[in-house]
DNA sequence: CTGAAAGCGCTTACAG
DNA sequence: CTGAAAGCGCTTACAG
C-alpha cells in the first residue's frame, strides 16, 4: 500500500509538498503539481483518511441515528443524506437506533462519542438532554430533522410543520362536507405532544374546533403503528361499529392510509363513496392507489439536512441562504381520488 | 479532549500499560488494570478510533453497498447487518449504489479504496470483475449476499437459491391444479440469467416444462419492477386480454405480488377464486394480505453475512461453523389465502 | 513555492 | 507485569 513517501519520492518533492499538490491546500506550482499527480497515479496511492483525520481533527464522515430503515419516510431521507454526503465527499456511518435501551445508549455513550465522526444527522428521534449535551460537549454539531422540541445551541433544526399538516388535511375533508371525521394517529400521539404524531393529531383537533366539531374520546382517534398493518387493523376496529361510521379517516401516514383503505374494501366498503381517506408523505406507492396525500420531500429534507451539517461544520461551499432559519420545511395538498364529498 | 497520555498520568502507569489495560491485549496486573479504568472513567476518556487504526490497520468499519433501502428485502438485510456489526463493536459505513455511472465508480474507486473499511458487504450487488480485483488487491474480504455468479478468492457468497425458489412458488399453483400460470419477473430477468430474478425465472421455466407445459413468449412472462406499483402495472397489462387469462401468478417478489393483487381486485376479479397468487419473501405485510409466498429472512441473512466478513477478518468468535461452505440459506413456503385451486 | 521537523493519539515489539 | 521508544501516515506551522 503506497504511502505519501512513496509518491514525494517518485516525483522527487517533500511529502510536504505532495500533500500539498493532492490536497489543493496551499500553494504549489502548476508543474509540481502535475508531477506529483502523475506519481501517484502511476503507484495507485490513496490518502488514508485515519492519518489526515488524526492531524486534522476531521474524519470527514458523518454519523446517522435513524429509528427505522424499512419505513418509506426514513428510507428516503436516508437515501437523500446519503447521496448529498457522497457528493460533499463524506463517509456515512449508520446507527440504527429505535427507542431507549442498552443499544441506544451504547451508540451514544460510545460510537458517536469517539472521534470518528464530525457531525451527527439524528432523524425522526427525540435525543434526550444528556445525549444531546454529551455530542456537544465533543463538539459535534448535530442536526435533527423532524419532530422534537427546540434545538440547543451547536444544534440545528429541521422539519415540516406536522401540526398544520393535520390541519390541512382535515380542513380538505371539512371542506369536502365531511363531520364525521376519524384520526389514525400514530402510537403515543396523545401522550407526547411534540412527536411527529403527537402534532398531526393536535392539527386535527384544531381543524375540528375550529369547525365547531369535538370529536369524542376513543370513538374517533384510535392510535396504530405507523405502518400499512397498523392501519389495516386499527381500521376494521374503527369501522366495527356501523353505528357510527365515520365519512371520513385523516391517517397519520400514507402508509396507515394505504392499510385503512384496505380493510375498508375488505369491509366491503366501496372507496371513495362510502369513505374518504387523506394521508401525509407522498409516498412513492400513493398514485397507485389513488391517495389524496399531503405531500413532503424527504430525500429532500435528507439533503438539507446534510447542506445544514457541512455548514455547520464550515465545509460548505453554498452561496444561497438555507432554510435552516427556522421556517418549515414545504408541503403541499396533492388531490386524487380517495376523497370526495360524503354520501347524503 | 483527555488522550490516553492523560490517564496514563492520572493512574501513575505508562501509556503502554494504560493502552494494554483498557484494551484488554496484553497482561496487566488486576489492581493495575483497576487503577487505569478508573483513571479512564473519571476524566471520560474514550479511545480514538483513527489513532489505534493506523497503528493496527484495522478499522472497526465495514462497508455495506446496496442498491436500495427502501425495498423490504434490502431494508431487512441492512438492519440485520447494523445489528450485528453494532454488537461486535463494528461501525457501519454505508454506501447506496444502484446501477452503473460515475458515482458507483467513485465509490469504488475512492471511497472502498481507502483504508477506511476492513472488509465489504454487496448486498444484491453484482460487482464487476475489476472492482472484486480493486478489493482483493487491498486486502479487503468481500461478502456477497445475494445473486450473482462463484465467488472469487478472497469473497464468500451467500444467498438462498433463487432458481429453487421460483420452482417451489410454482410448483406449488400446479399441485393446485393450476395450468395457465403466469410469471412476473423482475426487470431483465431473461438477459441476466444469474441475476436474482433471472434465476426465479429459471426456475418457474424448469417447473411449467416438468409439467408438460410450455409457457408461450410474452403472454405468460411479463417483466416489472420488483415493487408494487411495478406489479400492478405489469398485472393490468396482463390480465388485459380477457381471452386466455391466467388462473394464478408466480410473483417474482411479494411487493409485485400485492400489487398484482390490488391491480386484480381493481378489474373486478375475486381473489383467490378468479386468481391465485404467490410471491417470495414473506414481507412483512404478508400476512396482512393473505399472501401465500416462499419466505425467505432476510435481516438473519444480513446478520449471517456479518459473521462471515468477521471471520474472514480473524475477528470472529464463533465457534459453529458457519453456513458459508455453499450451502443456500434457508427459505419455506407459507401458504395463506391468496392461493387456490383453478375454478371449473 | 518548497522543505525539515514536529506532532496528531495510539499500539506494539523489545527489554527488563 | 511494566516502561521507553519507535512508528503508523499524514498535515501544518515555521523558515527560507
Amino acid at each position: 500500500m503506497p504511502a505519501i513517501a512513496d509518491v514525494a519520492r517518485l516525483a522527487g518533492v517533500s511529502k510536504a509538498t505532495a500533500s500539498r499538490a493532492l490536497s489543493g491546500r496551499g500553494h504549489v506550482a502548476e508543474e509540481t503539481r502535475r508531477r506529483v499527480e502523475a506519481a501517484a497515479a502511476e503507484i495507485g496511492y490513496i490518502v488514508s483518511p485515519d492519518a489526515a483525520s488524526l492531524v486534522t481533527g476531521r474524519t470527514k464522515n458523518v454519523g446517522v441515528v435513524i429509528p427505522f430503515v424499512n419505513r418509506w419516510f426514513f428510507g428516503e431521507v436516508l437515501e437523500g443524506i446519503e447521496r448529498a454526503l457522497l457528493a460533499a465527499g463524506y463517509d456515512l456511518t449508520l446507527y440504527n437506533v429505535d427507542g431507549a435501551g442498552a443499544e441506544r445508549d451504547r451508540v451514544f455513550g460510545f460510537f458517536l462519542a469517539r472521534k470518528r465522526v464530525d457531525a451527527v444527522i439524528a432523524v425522526g428521534v427525540e435525543l434526550a438532554p444528556h445525549e444531546l449535551a454529551a455530542l456537544e460537549r465533543r463538539d459535534k454539531p448535530v442536526v435533527v430533522l423532524g419532530g422534537g422540541e427546540a434545538g440547543a445551541s451547536g444544534s440545528a433544526r429541521l422539519g415540516i410543520d406536522d401540526r398544520a399538516v393535520g390541519q390541512l388535511a382535515t380542513e380538505h375533508l371539512l371542506r369536502l362536507g365531511h363531520t364525521r371525521i376519524a384520526h389514525l394517529a400514530g402510537l403515543g400521539a396523545a401522550d407526547a405532544p411534540l412527536t411527529v404524531p403527537g402534532r398531526r393529531r393536535h392539527g386535527f383537533l384544531d381543524a375540528m374546533s375550529a369547525a365547531g366539531l369535538t370529536p369524542g374520546g376513543r370513538a374517533e382517534i384510535v392510535e396504530c403503528e405507523m405502518s400499512m398493518p397498523g392501519g389495516h387493523e386499527a381500521t376494521l376496529q374503527l369501522l366495527g361499529h356501523p353505528g357510527r361510521r365515520p365519512t371520513a379517516v385523516f391517517a397519520a401516514s400514507d402508509e396507515v392510509a394505504f392499510g385503512a383503505m384496505r380493510a375498508a374494501e375488505r369491509l366491503g366498503l366501496q372507496l371513495p363513496r362510502d369513505l374518504s381517506v387523506i394521508g401525509v408523505d407522498g409516498h412513492a406507492y400513493a398514485e397507485m392507489f389513488g391517495l389524496t396525500t399531503v405531500e413532503q420531500r424527504p430525500s429532500e429534507q435528507g439533503r438539507l439536512a446534510v447542506e445544514v451539517a457541512l455548514r455547520l461544520l464550515g465545509d460548505s461551499t453554498l452561496v444561497d441562504p438555507l432554510p435552516d432559519s427556522g421556517a418549515p420545511l414545504p408541503t403541499r395538498l396533492v388531490v386524487r381520488s380517495s376523497t370526495t364529498a360524503p354520501q347524503r
